[in-house]
DNA sequence: GTCTATAATGTGATAGAC
DNA sequence: GTCTATCACATTATAGAC
């Protein structure tokens, strides 16, 4: 990939700007500039700044989570599925961490792009990770290796549990920074931290279900 | 309060529009139609947008957090404690679904009003939920009234646990629907829904750090 | 395809009458 | 204090030369 096309600078350009801030906050001359050429290409290639939004949004929808349903391979073990996504869930945030909290904005605009975006890739495939993750959950209840829980809350929680922190970040930054003076510590080592984390959350759900 | 003053039912409107537009999204022509005035009234009462948003930031984030700390009153069992923050909270949070993601999207705009707004609050006193819970966290550690867990850790945990599903309701009801229709089931009750996910979220926590 | 210049629109803010 | 009318500016979008 010596030669990147003008469309796919637009594009690279346009998903760092609306991911970082937002539908409404994006501007076009923004993405412009940072796709080195001037606002006219933009609108030459894509029309209008809401067919671009569209298009960015189902390729980063897309991308981002439709892969993950192979991790719910059912010839391993649930718990070991479960280790292996929280794992590679959160690696995957870490590197695009202002992902969950677009996606997350967009859908709640209501009725509109994003939802049809979210029902179409539930539909066609796209976006198989609910399902994966529910079919290998019932399976571990049905063969009892796991205590009995409500499917769809623990599916949330798993969720909420890996994603919650990377879109709530600067809030429990700033009540770190009042906790490590407390304790004279030796500051926040984020690194450190992601990993702690997941280590963390798979402890407290596998002692939450283990039986 | 038979006769609402000119200044808060602009407030009100502001708070309105604020939490669930954001700050970008929200536009002053809106919050004078809600507020049953013109455009004009806004700016002589608050002068710019800037400062009507700041005056409903501090307000928003004090009126939600600044009260809960009491849940952890250190004369009633740890787990109870837990048990009574994630009802209430979660109530809390059901009657204010957009106050989450509005506190989360302003404080990601990085140093500015809303990161000072939270560090103000959390040295003067007016938030001290995070303190309170790591206090009573920590005495419940050094007791051995449950496992060793790392305290900010399950902070994090516990509070994304009861905050997630609401800051990310569109996508999972739109999962829902999906399964729902596949089993054939009488559709979705949101309120026993909320009251399902509290005892679920209980559950896991208890089980989790029970000795 | 790419650019500059400009139109068209939306929105925050103000002036001035009442 | 409240209103209408208007300004000033930012931003999306287009026209037209190269």
């Amino acid at each position: 990939m010596v030669n990147i096309s003008t469309e796919e600078k637009i594009l690279k350009a346009a998903v760092e700007v609306f991911t970082q801030k937002g539908r409404h906050g994006a501007k076009m001359q923004e993405i412009a500039d940072k796709a080195g050429i001037n606002k006219a290409m933009l609108h030459y290639y894509f029309r209008s700044k809401e067919k671009l939004y569209v298009k960015v949004f189902r390729e980063v929808f897309v991308k981002t989570f439709g892969g993950l349903h192979i991790i719910f391979d059912p010839d391993i073990p649930f718990t070991k599925a479960l280790e292996n996504f929280i794992d590679q869930y959160i690696d995957k945030i870490d590197k695009n961490p202002h992902i969950p909290l677009f996606i997350i904005n967009e859908l709640g605009e209501g009725a509109g792009t994003a939802v049809t975006v979210l029902q179409e890739a539930l539909k066609n495939g796209e976006f198989k990770l609910p399902m994966a993750f529910l079919q290998m959950l019932n399976k571990a209840l049905e063969n009892n290796e796991i205590r009995k829980v409500d499917p769809l809350q623990f599916m949330i929680s798993v969720i909420g549990l890996c994603v919650y922190y990377f879109i709530a970040e600067p809030l429990f930054t700033n009540v770190f920074m009042l906790v490590y003076k407390m304790e004279n510590s030796g500051g926040f080592d984020r690194p450190k931290f992601i990993e702690q984390r997941k280590k963390a959350i798979f402890d407290l759900i596998y002692n939450g279900i283990k039986k």
